[in-house]
Formats: C-alpha cells, structure tokens, sequence
DNA sequence: TTACCTGCAAACTGTTTGCCGCTGT
DNA sequence: ACAGCGGCAAACAGTTTGCAGGTAA
C-alpha cells in the first residue's frame, strides 16, 4: 500500500518528519517509545523537536498507521499497525518483558465480548504478574 | 487485625497521617487516586502535603495492606488489599468503566500459569476496549 | 534517643500546547 | 493560497526527592 498517496488522500501531508518517523517505527523490531524514535531520528536531523515525534505518532495513529501499547510503566511503546499484534506479560519484580501468541488471549476476549458486549483488546496493555523466575 | 500494632511489630510507625490515608481508602467504595485521597484529607487538614499522601501509600503497600491499578490514563488507583479483587474494562472512545468478577479473568491466569510459568495479577490493570455502545 | 516520618519547595518525566512562520498540495 | 505542519519554548500532570526539623516508640 502507498502510504503517502493515501495519506495525502485523507487530507492530510507527507513531510519528512512524518516520513521519518514512519521509518524508524519500521526499523524498530518491536515497539519503541517516542523517546526513542525521536533520539534516533535526531542522531542524523537534530533540528527535528521531540514534539514533532509526538504530534506525528498521534496524526499516525489516528489514520491507522500505528497504535500503542502500555506495559507497567508510564511510557507509551509504539509499533506500526501491520506488524502481528501480541500480548506481553511483564514481570512487576525483575522487569522482564514477554511476547506471548495473541491467540492465547482469545479466549477471554470471546467471553468479553459475549457476556459484556465489550470489544476488548488485549494487546493494548500487558499483563503484570511474576515472571517464572521471580515466582519461584 | 490490628494493623497500628502490625506496623509497629515491622518497625514502622502510626502516624496521624498514615491513619489519615488508611481511614480515607476505606471511606472510599472503590479505587481512588492519590489526588482524591490527598483532597479528602485536606479538606479537613490542610496542613498535610500531597507528598506525605503519597509517601505513605507506598508504604502501606509495601506493608502489604494497600495495592494500585492502572487505568488507560496515567493516574495510579489504590485500592485497600482486603477489598475482594475485581478486574476492569474500560472504554476507550466513552472512557466508561466497569467493574467485573475476578473469576472471568482466571481461566486465562491459569492458562499463562501453565504455559509461561507467570502468575498474572489479572486485577492489576485494566482491560481496554470498546464497550457495548461505542462498539455498536 | 534514634530511626522514621513530615512539610515544604524544588526537581523530574513523559507529554502537550501556543505561537507563528513555513511548506505541501 | 491556505490548510496542515514544524520548531521552539513554555506549560502541564502526576509523582518523586532533598532537606531540615519533628515525633513515635
């Protein structure tokens, strides 16, 4: 799918910030924060502001290009709309992280769904708990 | 439980302010913030600082007699360790929450139990989605 | 008496906003 | 030409911290 043309369809622009961002959430193997995204931008085009980032995460977002997600910390984690969404479980001890298939998490969304009409989406936020590790 | 004689027998203190927390988490139905807990004491003392409130929920969790939750916002909710556990969904076009029975979120705890050894605190953060209505 | 705890002020993190000039289309 | 967009600086919310004096045990 071209991007930009559809990008410029829906009114809006194509600017190299945009595009950049765009690049480094393609670059980023999993999700990244904003922080991130902006720092590695700015290695190679410092004059671009960190609220650059963040006024395109959210433009992005809002056409459909990338959502985000929340682990235990305050720190919104970004990733493209197209890669294969996953839950995460993270450890409130030790901190690790975990991907985990979505389609464990099915089950519950399906009951969600039935007996509360409500569309849950679990991989927007991770699972906090002990990992095997720090529970033992 | 005598909890002034608990926290003593750790080596802590009882404060009038920890009393103060403690006393307005029970007032409280369900979770509150530490800016609503903060408020409800001030209202009568205003002399106590917004810092003290949140120094000392952390160690009344710690202590083990208090514990926090997340919302999709960036507020931390607390909540008494007694009250019986529950899981949320919230909406995130309305922002509407909901209260549901703990028991609809353990088949899945059990299940990441099994395969990933983690032991989920399926309570600790809430479900995001779309409710009834906005999904309709 | 001695940790622990408090109030106060200031710092901090992650993010948002206002302003205004610039630029894609 | 005229929205949308960007850079800059400042504001923001929620929370944390350093300090110096106060207080429970």
């Amino acid at each position: 799918m071209d991007i930009a043309g559809d990008i410029r369809a829906k009114g809006r622009r194509m600017t190299v910030q945009r595009r950049l961002v765009l690049d480094a959430l393609r670059r980023a193997r999993h999700h990244t924060t904003a922080e991130e995204i902006s720092r590695s931008i700015r290695a190679r085009y410092p004059q671009i502001d960190p609220s650059t980032v963040y006024r395109n995460l959210e433009a992005l977002e809002q056409l459909g290009y990338v959502t985000h997600t929340h682990l235990d910390d305050r720190v919104t984690r970004w990733r493209r709309a197209d890669a294969e969404p996953h839950g995460h479980l993270v450890c409130r001890r030790c901190g690790s992280e975990q991907e985990i298939p979505i389609d464990i998490l099915e089950p519950l969304a399906k009951r969600l769904r039935g007996e509360h009409g409500f569309r849950a989406d679990l991989a927007h936020s991770a699972v906090v708990g002990l990992c095997r590790k720090c529970a033992g």
